[in-house]
DNA sequence: CTAACTAATGCAATTCCATTGCATTGTTTT
DNA sequence: AAAACAATGCAATGGAATTGCATTAGTTAG
């Protein structure tokens, strides 16, 4: 895995350090989005601050997207591999359970288009859907 | 002016007090979506718990819908009449410009139906555009 | 009309999270 | 090996959300 994970790294010009790992194989291990605060618990007794920047490092070189699911804190998941600094291409939909509270991201799922009004141009778009989960919904 | 924010106030059950009518005009003479720490610098120096409190009561009795537009702090605005506690109906867009920072709703830019996957359910959506406003566009 | 009750307010205090400064350590380059 | 640069860890700051509690206002029952 650490092969997959220094790849990954690399690809996006980010210098593998150890924090740096730690943190990619976090996020490699969650199907759900994960906020700051749940990157800091499964990593402690590392410190906050280090986590904080490398995940703004991870953001600013297009490994991850910021979520905000209106949960309180932001959360992040790992971008696809077409991603890119310019232009993130998450223009997939985020999903948030009411119910197991959990965030995703459904890939497959793309933003349709919206018809702005006159003169307004859309350089982004995010949508979160609220709802029930498949897991949830039995 | 002050019967129109009264009458709001009471048809959603909010007893019209003389904090209440301060914001609830605050938020009438917006265009924009605004935050909490604009309408403490409007109303300064009434108390910014009192105005935190306000809003609450407004959010929980469905006289505003809050805007999570990515820029830090969440936003409100005011609901349409037809707004309920249970259901907001604020299922159109709202538009975040890069240029001059505003937020507006655009009451009448429906959310286009998204194909969810299987299991899914939807209770809400939230889509936010980023992008130039006609204003900005010249 | 007043006592009792409930709702709203204001202040203090707390908590949480984001963010920055700075000194130290590790890594790369020449 | 020295110089230059990047990453880290700790301390400190700052802003916003949130709660507790005592006071005030407004409503209702007797």
């Amino acid at each position: 895995m650490k092969a997959i994970t220094e790849q990954k790294l690399a690809n996006k010009n980010v210098t593998p350090t150890a924090m740096r790992i730690l943190v990619m194989n976090t996020l490699l291990a969650q199907n759900a989005a994960i906020s700051l605060s749940d990157i800091e618990k499964s990593l402690a007794p590392a410190d906050r601050i280090t986590i904080y920047r490398t995940i703004k490092t991870f953001e600013e070189k297009g490994l991850v997207h910021v979520i905000e699911d209106g949960a309180g804190a932001p959360k992040y998941a790992l971008c696809l591999e077409e991603c890119d600094v310019n232009e993130h291409h998450d223009l997939h939909v985020h999903f948030n359970c009411i119910c197991c509270k959990e965030t995703f991201c459904l890939p497959n799922c793309k933003i349709p288009d919206v018809s702005l009004p006159a003169n307004f141009s859309s350089t982004e778009m995010n949508l979160i859907v609220k709802g029930i989960c498949d897991k949830c919904a039995n």
